[in-house]
DNA sequence: TTCAAGAGAGAAATCGTTTTCTTTTTGTGG
DNA sequence: CCACAAAAAGAAAACGATTTCTCTCTTGAA
């Protein structure tokens, strides 16, 4: 590795002013600089992150605290987001472990000096959501996704608008009973459950108790359960919202299996906007949450938390999406 | 941030004492060393990671090079196998990028001074295949996952016994007739041809040319195109082999399209075995690649070349799947 | 001609570890 | 009680950058 004592040794100047040219700074030469800019390129001289590091107390890394990343499209898409945008800005990005006993997400933060750090999506178990929650009242820079931390920032998907969008949509096309099955309770679970009240109440619409139905985000099989359930109901619905495109996958397949037909005898409709719903037939219809927005608006929000800390405010950004209309929700109103 | 010579004071201990401690190493005493742990756990101590890989020249971090990440699920977990495995080896790892211009993935590595580097999909464009190749030949370990480079181990899946197997299931089903769109040609492609070619030999299968047909990996469109040609053949294939799920799917909406059953009147078979083969009707066949283990595998070879450089010889490791039955695949023998 | 100001250059301290080498302490056998 | 080896402890030099401070040299104004 050829560091900045060899360079500054070949170009006949001090370590302190080769520093200063690779960096632009004030204090050496325009000609001298440009000298050791080009001996640098041609030694293929690169600064050792290690020791700026050490020495500035800035990594230009970003800890990101994600399990099972890869488990479903949703995570994948914002973790692209965050990636892309991280890195033409500079910065790296490091996956947070909990190795349990050993140390948690902070120290390893910690560890890897860390400038700030985005929990995604911290886990299930309660050990691990102390874990996060220690990260979110730590020192750090902390931003989160689809959940939120008391004095935080915070970005989420616009479930609130985005329900709404989708009973609109579903409205014009002539459904008048609507059936919702939601994921665990949460932010996030919250605000849609508002935003489908909301507007179903805003058109007259009745939502009858049993057609508000709790299955499990990124679970088909749960998503299936709680649609057989739906299938008791007295009265059937003519669609049912699910809450990402993998459960209404599920859901589809139990509907199959029960020998409805979709959308002839039912309607469904995804969210997520991931690409499967427009690779199976019927292509879903579905509400493209524009999960790289998603990612872009952490890391950016993040990176202003780190390089602006005194004029740092938390707050709760919104990226909104829209409706992808699909294959697998019947329009009502030709009839 | 508590440094080491703080809780070296604290403990009434020197620096170097304190370091032993910790590492243990040789030097200090028993009863010391146990101070120095118990007073670190108290204090909240964590080494400066960028102090020890400027000191000792190992950083723990790998670097992956990984173009379109989370595009499609064959890649997604392949990294999380890559993740996990690192993880419990003390390894992060760092997503290498290509700045056109500004630096490239060599350059990344070096600067972040990663011990290692796994190159999993070097992108397509000519620029980044450079770039990975420099990579490839430069004097950072490096494993290769689904192509081969000179002189360096790679992993991949057992792409010939995989399609020898899958042919050899269709034959039980009773399938004479099969047709194959493959994706672009490379090492794997290639692979994928001999075993097909020798497991239809080995049963005296005639396979007409116009039965292969050129698609793309991960492309649904590439896919439905290349059926719509194959449907212009005179006798029909049986059944079709597409290079991945993904594809399958485009397949199947184009068969879907021209009025053609799944599996009634043609027979589907993917390939890697990802969550969508199972949640979509009817359930694709598929090929299982167990792309954890690829990564896992990528890891512990890359792991063995960065601690025993000298030892190190390199090869190619494969890494063996297995068919997953579907309902886009009919049983001919029943009749 | 003289002086102050400003730019250009370099010496040296520092960041938080690890590691080598020297010094001190301890324990053992004669 | 002494000599000697082995273990324990510490001092100090790195690792490769950044940054502060000092010094020198121009340059322009008085």
């Amino acid at each position: 590795m050829v560091t900045l004592r060899e360079l500054s040794e070949r170009c006949g100047v001090s370590v302190a002013a080769a520093s200063k040219a690779l960096n632009g700074q004030q204090g050496i030469g325009p000609e001298k600089a440009e000298l050791v800019r080009r001996t640098a390129r041609e030694l293929g001289y690169y600064p050792n992150a290690a020791a700026q590091t050490l020495k500035t107390r800035r990594s230009l890394n970003i800890g990101i605290l994600f399990k099972n990343v890869m488990a479903n499209e949703y995570f994948s898409a914002i973790l692209e987001g965050v990636r892309d945008t991280a890195e033409t800005r500079g910065y790296d990005i490091t996956f947070l472990s909990n190795l349990s006993g050993e140390h948690g997400y902070y120290e390893h933060a910690m560890r890897r000096q860390c400038d700030g750090v985005l929990i995604v999506q911290p886990g299930y178990s309660e050990a691990e959501k102390a874990e996060a929650l220690k990260l979110a009242e730590s020192d750090l820079p902390v931003v989160s996704i689809d959940l939120i931390y008391q004095g935080r920032s915070s970005v989420t998907g616009d479930n609130l608008g985005g329900l709404e969008e989708v009973v609109s949509y579903l409205y014009g096309l002539g459904h008048r009973r609507i059936a919702f099955i939601h994921g665990e309770m949460g932010d996030v679970t919250r605000q849609r459950l508002e935003g489908f009240t909301r507007a179903c109440a805003a058109r007259g619409i009745q939502v009858p108790g049993e057609y508000v139905v709790q299955g499990q985000y990124q679970e088909p099989d749960a998503a299936a359960d709680a649609t057989r359930r739906l299938l008791k109901c007295k009265t059937l619905p003519t669609c049912i919202l699910y809450p990402d495109d993998t459960c209404c996958l599920g859901g589809i397949g139990a509907l199959t299996e029960e020998g409805l037909r979709v959308p002839e005898d039912m309607s469904c409709f995804g969210y997520d906007g991931s690409h499967i719903a427009f690779l199976v037939r019927p292509t879903l219809a579905t509400h493209d949450q524009n999960c790289h927005g998603i990612g872009e608006q952490a890391v950016l929000e993040l990176i202003r938390a780190i390089e602006d800390p005194d004029g740092f405010e938390p707050r709760n950004i919104t990226v909104t999406g829209s409706v992808h209309p699909g294959g697998s929700v019947r329009d009502l109103t030709g009839e």
